[in-house]
DNA sequence: TTCCTGTCTAACAACAATTGCAAATTGGGC
DNA sequence: GCCCAATTTGCAATTGTTGTTAGACAGGAA
């Protein structure tokens, strides 16, 4: 995802208006690799801005989404998930405590997308998600 | 997932009762390699049996799938899925007809779960989950 | 600065998928 | 066939998200 700035400039090219409201959420996702939900980053703006709405929360969100700032991941549980970083990159999943990590997209040089493509038989591939899912170190140790 | 007759056995060693209802959603899923929704595997039973309920097809396909001869499966959009086949493999999923392949698992011998896993730093995975996103080939056709 | 217009926000209703609940029904050991 | 715990049903509740709409507001023009 782009910086505060540059998504303001990016929004105002499109003939979109720059709110109080988009640029507190623009701040909130800033960085955040922590792969909010939508009630998370609501949560992280009314703090500052307690007549926002999970509704506008939303909206932006799906905005940012369809121009590709922020990627939607659903991990089966619970709400969607956003991503501002939409380098190439995949995911574990702690199936205990729901935490997600980052994880590097480099498994031994191999090209996912293109791996077997034989086997694909012409359908064509845009993107390809890799989701590990078990526990996180703090969880294997709670529960152990 | 096992044939019918030995789900009916697997069930019953569990003090599980065999009702005409899980007969039914058992033979339902049979084979059956078209990722079913819960509502979808609730039209085909309906038809011969229209009394059931979705609560209760809603009720097997959880039991079946903490059984293990179920997987639930979970693409972002739309109702989560269910695949009897719980053998190693992974999916294609069109973005445009929602329709969802299997694919095979081999990717020129690369053991995913273990590969890198120096970057899982500590966390035990447990499944892999590979999604390939696209268009099928009818697809790429149709809106070309 | 002020006005104007089209966009945006907030509130609330609607919605889809799934689950909780309680009452009525039924499988299967006796 | 009886009985009881398990099951099914129907419906309400819940969760996550989107539709709607009236009023508020950003930002260009005057």
């Amino acid at each position: 995802m782009k910086a505060p700035a540059e998504l303001t400039e990016l929004f105002r090219s499109q003939g979109l208006k720059i709110t109080p409201q988009r640029v507190a959420i623009f701040e909130a996702l800033h960085g955040n690799d922590a792969h909010p939900t939508a009630d998370s980053v609501y949560d992280t703006v009314a703090a500052d801005m307690p007549s926002i709405s999970l509704r506008t929360v939303y909206q932006t969100l799906n905005d940012l989404t369809s121009m590709g700032e922020l990627h939607q991941l659903q991990f089966g549980v619970g709400s969607a998930r956003f991503d501002p970083n939409t380098t190439a990159h995949h995911h574990a999943v702690c199936e205990r405590c729901g935490q997600v990590r980052d994880l590097a997209v480099d498994f031994d040089g191999v090209d996912m997308p293109r791996a077997r493509s034989g086997h694909l038989q012409g359908f064509r591939v845009t993107a390809t998600e890799v989701v590990f899912r078990g526990l996180c170190q703090a969880c294997q140790t709670d529960s152990g």
